[in-house]
DNA sequence: TCGTCCGGCTGAAACGTGTCAAGGTTAGCC
DNA sequence: GGCTAACCTTGACACGTTTCAGCCGGACGA
């Protein structure tokens, strides 16, 4: 049943010339006469035959594929980024290895391991950790490492971020002008940079505002899903009324529609009791209970730089410079943080 | 700066043993002396060896990759199937390039032409049309190929789907027995069997109830995201209030998020005005502006049955039976279907 | 003592492709 | 007609593994 497997030297036998022709015809049809191209692609359309990857990466060195390792697959925000790598990728005829770290270094060094050994051009990843020591590795032994969301301290690494102080910053400037004064931070796990990020922004904002540290509350999650910003939420109400929260800054959307679902299911009312902003501005954000504010990004932009990058620093080793590109985030105010709150 | 680029061949002179026997440490370690087992190991940690899973590949025939081509990546039902194939694969060590076909029929030829060349051990797939003439070309190669979400015709393919006429009926079935009379049905692109099966078996369920053909109007959509179930929405409100729908039935979620957030924007109550069912039940469902009842699968199942089926079929090409394996749906009720319509 | 068996190991032959020096043909030119 | 150059094509080797027939030496039985 498994076919008869056709290889180059069929092609060549059938097409009556050598195997280092039909090569030529496949990687240098320029240089190939185009009669003879035509009687090797001829026969190869005869024959059906696939050229095999795996026999060509052995030759060359190095394969057609990358690996891009993001936090979470179910995280619209990573989805997204990963279709502006595909977009970009795809176009090069290069094959995309997906991988879901799902936050755990142990499951991130496995899948580097298989990135490894699959001998791939590149990796673009959202590390877990700070610096990794493995990636260090990795780039010396000719994968290409590119940061993903996450902004590079090397010179010789290139990064895609977006300003994630910024993005704080702007989140609870909004909010502190609004006039609130007991705000909650709802992010996690801390060893994620860009929850800290997020956080020292806001704290930023927050000192401009002439306010200090103890104006905004930290509620650490576990990791950052909807799941979690249920039970963060619980732990908000579970203060006594009068020294809750009135603010909710999430470090992302899916904890944010976390937060709303318990908070509305416990009957607090979503801005008129507490506002509520998220991070990402994830499609759904706009369709939540109480369309959600959020610090958008520019995802797609950020997968399809990276992969670009990538392609150039293969393409192209020596012209090639290494950047560090920030994107800036926008804040989009949404019904839940549209309500004037008087200082109390 | 690329590194040395150590081979097995190093770490057998290293090690003061031959090849194959570096070889048989990696992968029949029982079959080798422990003393020279833990020789061999101990070069490959001092040389930090990693094998090449090309030239692996290229002796075995096949590798340890498989493809997983879905038909939106950003449609979070098909995130959680590729986690839960993950979840399956990675246990066993495979990895998984990811396809994102869009629902373009010439996406998904281009994704399996490059699958062929990867020499991939199978192939996971929602595919974009019915009876895939490429799909029966890869069996005939080899490649395993197993059936995502749609039911196999052929005995000799594994499949693993849901039951979507019985989705449709559940949907259609509430509607009916809620009072609504004109219901519309908002799906597409046609040519996708999942929209076609969900619509007839809402047929179905009307006719059981005594109604025809007449009581659910089609609307279909150029593809099943949000934006098209807004335009959707727009449609259906074109039409005079007497000749309007009291319900609208969406093939998935996205369309339904898209449908709600038009209507809210025009005003229209649900589920007062109109009810509104979605499909998939995925995540933001119940997160939604108005909560939304939908139609559940066993997403993650669905992913993890397909890679064990593969799996199975793989280290046991002789005992494999084919199956085609069928998931039931489920209806989860929530507000936006929850209002009883005297019929006029 | 010889023969047999067996656990451990070796060495070489594939797998399918890319590359490259070298060969062959043709056309152009004096 | 011979020389050169330009253009195509050839054939062999290399890439890093796995696999397998076969070798070696020691233990065991007769």
């Amino acid at each position: 049943m498994p076919g008869p497997a056709v290889s180059i030297r069929d092609v060549a036998s059938q097409a009556g010339v050598s195997v280092g022709t039909v090569s030529n015809v496949l990687n240098r049809p320029d240089i190939v006469a185009a009669s003879t191209r035509n009687r090797v692609l001829a026969a190869i359309n005869d024959l059906g035959f696939v050229p095999n990857d795996a026999a060509r990466q052995l030759r060359r060195g190095r394969g057609r594929t990358l690996g891009l390792v993001v936090l979470d697959v179910a995280n619209p925000f990573f989805t997204d980024v990963a279709k502006g790598v595909e977009d970009a990728t795809g176009a090069a005829g290069m094959a995309v290895i997906f991988c879901n770290s799902d936050g755990d270094p142990a499951k991130e060094s496995r899948y580097l391991d298989l990135l490894e050994e699959q001998r791939v051009q590149g990796v673009l990843i959202t590390p877990v950790d700070d610096a990794n020591e493995r990636l260090v590795r990795l780039r010396e032994r000719g994968v290409l490492v590119i940061l993903l969301d996450r902004r590079s301290t090397r010179p010789d690494v290139c990064s895609v971020a977006v300003d994630d102080r910024l993005g704080g910053e702007l989140a609870i400037r909004h909010l502190a002008e609004a006039g609130h004064r007991r705000i909650a931070f709802v992010g996690g796990p801390w060893r994620l940079e860009q929850v800290r990020d997020r956080y020292h922004g806001g704290l930023h904002a927050l000192r401009e505002a002439g306010l200090t540290e103890e104006h905004l509350r930290r509620f650490e999650t576990p990791s950052p899903t909807v799941a979690a910003g249920r039970d963060a939420a619980s732990r908000i109400l579970g203060l006594p009324r009068s020294a809750r929260a009135t603010a909710v800054f999430c470090a992302n959307d899916l904890l944010a529609l976390g937060v709303l679902q318990e908070l509305t299911r416990q009957q607090v009312r979503v801005p008129e009791d507490i506002a509520l902003v998220g991070y990402d501005d994830i499609d759904f954000a706009a369709a939540a209970a109480v369309p959600l504010s959020s610090v958008r990004q520019p995802r797609q932009r950020l997968g399809q730089t990276a992969a670009l990058l990538m392609l150039d620093e293969s393409n192209n080793p020596d012209g090639h410079r290494h950047q560090q590109v920030i994107f800036e985030p926008e804040l989009v105010v949404r019904e839940s943080s549209q309500f004037t709150r008087t200082p109390n």
